[in-house]
DNA sequence: TTTCTTTGTGCAAACGTTTGCATAAAAAAT
DNA sequence: ATTTTTTATGCAAACGTTTGCACAAAGAAA
């Protein structure tokens, strides 16, 4: 029964008294093998209990049938989501996906490009680490000649294909949102770092202000890490700075919920003194209470889009391909946190 | 700049005058190879722009330096987790982990595991799917002499190393202090399927009652896929049953969570009049209101643990070690939720 | 000086596939 | 009956490494 030695083609070519050729033929479905011939191949690696060594047919081929795909880190919801909806397309397509965690660090972005390059993967599908301004690592990718996609994280300095959210309309609306609520002064919890997702959304922020007449007010925008514990940070600020505002919109929803936090700790009625909004959808947002008013971003479907772009310029082979940015409309989710008005 | 064509260790080779054999010393840090060449190696694969092909070295070696992790999906916290655990470990090792989800299919488990085996990876790392009954496949892993150890959800038919919780303490415990703040009458939400962290967990609960000489209630007792919409349903259940018990213990938070929204609807007040526990301390349990007692699986930890597990049996290669099951003593963590004497 | 070690490198085979080219046998066309 | 086409298979090289064995050169020991 356990397997003495590992079989191979050749193990099955000996048994029928053929070659390593017709057997990999019969294996592969190829036309020019006789039916009789390919039952017998089949049924002999059955019973030899052959397993494909593609380690081998890759380095022959050239073609590994792994894509590797690079997240900041896959315990968070937004990006489990997006690899599942990758690995949704990647699976049908019979190919399997490597998922590598940067944990948002340049060091560990540059070496994973590295290893994935190195394992030879087929291609590679990434969003950009926060703290990532030199893309050189990227580049070298597409000088391999590798198909690269982003999502989410995006960047302009590659002319690579990505695939995002309409970051900056999804922010306007729920501002505009918060505005019909009646709220006038509306606070902005935001990141430093040079992530276009959270540019755009700032300036959602402030061209929903503008356009509503209402002046823009730098002491209201906050930033931090855009973690629990920075929106709870953020949120003491707003305490110490004086008057609090009438609405919070954070840039995440980690952020929004620090905020509750402090609210609630320091008695402060939600939405009814302060107004709440959050961006992503995470799914502790229904839960809490009251729930939060976010942005959802469509993860699962980013991952298909994604992995189909991606798999689409992968037909193309070559350099034929111009890079396409597909850009989802985001829904947003209001709740009662941002509801004032009952 | 572009690399024109892929660069090998024949192009270093002949570019230094010397064989591919000396190149590949070289860069392997073979004490054999004089420091002279070494740098010169090393310094000519920078120019050229060398990436190695691990694929050829795996072919070679036998070793593909990738193991496989199976789970059921990632995108849930508890499993996010521990594939950070693992991958934390595994990383450190020079080892690239291939994520795998088996959506808790049977089938795709049977696949994955072919296809994982056929990538030839180095070792197989899972949580098996709670619809799998059948075992053969991971007989089959054994069989090809490859490293497997389970975590989570394991099971008595293999002999293989695993890593789980304590679910049976960590039920009991939890029982215990719903019957120390007064339940008499504590319902229990459990899954019908045969894993043993349920049938665990199960167990924990009537020798709880048992021990407090409370009377086990069979009609408190329901099962249901465990999620939010199964929480729900459970928890009609309940209402249709007629006398409220007055306290949950679901054996998912997201069960416990469909309760607490079912609860919520009806008006009935938590914890006072129906004290609300869950399992496995997802990040929304802590932003809920009430916040839900629930127990903290350590998930982190158990990624650690396995992987620490699984790379200790590959050193032995052989088949001289012997299955190892370590049990991890899981926190209860108490919150308002199941306080009912304030 | 001769013999024995040590050091650094080369040779060639191997890992398990796939595939272009060649070819024998069978079938079809003449 | 001969030529042409089709069909099914075999041969051998290639993918890019690694490594056991051999061996020349240099150094140490005799």
């Amino acid at each position: 029964m356990a397997t003495k030695t590992k079989i191979t083609i050749q193990d099955i070519a000996e048994k029928l008294n053929i070659t390593a050729s017709t057997v990999s033929r019969a294996l592969n479905n190829n036309p020019r093998i006789s039916e009789e011939t390919r039952k017998a191949v089949l049924k002999a690696a059955k019973q030899l209990n052959y397993q494909p060594n593609n380690i081998a047919a890759a380095l022959r081929n050239g073609k590994s049938h792994i894509i590797g795909v690079i997240v900041p880190t896959a315990d968070r919801t937004f990006f489990a989501s997006v690899v599942r909806g990758i690995e949704e397309i990647a699976n049908k397509l019979n190919y399997k996906v490597i998922i590598c965690q940067t944990y948002d660090s340049y060091e560990k972005e540059v070496q994973t490009i590295d290893a994935l390059l190195s394992a030879r993967v087929d291609g590679i599908i990434a969003s950009i680490g926060k703290n990532t301004e030199n893309f050189s690592h990227y580049k070298k990718v597409l000088a391999s000649g590798l198909p690269l996609v982003l999502f989410d994280r995006t960047t302009d300095q590659l002319d690579v294909s990505q695939v995002g959210i309409n970051d900056y309309l999804a922010s306007y609306k729920i501002v505009e949102h918060l505005i019909k609520e009646g709220c006038t002064r509306i606070a902005h919890f935001t990141s430093p770092k040079k992530i276009s997702i959270f540019r755009e959304r700032l300036r959602g922020y402030t061209d929903a202000l503008q356009d509503n007449g209402i002046p823009f007010d730098e002491n209201l925008v906050i930033s931090s890490n855009l973690q629990l514990e920075g929106g709870r940070q953020s949120m003491e600020k707003l305490f110490e700075a004086g008057e609090l505002p009438d609405a919070i919109f954070s840039a995440s929803d980690y952020g929004a919920m620090g905020a509750m936090q402090v609210l609630k700790e320091r008695g402060v009625a939600i939405p009814d003194r302060v107004a709440l909004a959050g961006f992503s959808n995470e799914p502790f947002t229904s839960f809490t209470d009251p729930p939060l008013t976010t942005v959802d971003q469509l993860s699962l479907t980013m991952g298909n889009i994604t992995a189909e772009l991606f798999f689409e310029q992968f037909k193309l082979k070559d350099k034929k391909f111009v890079p396409q940015r597909t850009v989802l409309m985001p829904e947003i989710i209001i709740r009662k946190s941002s509801l004032k008005k009952g």
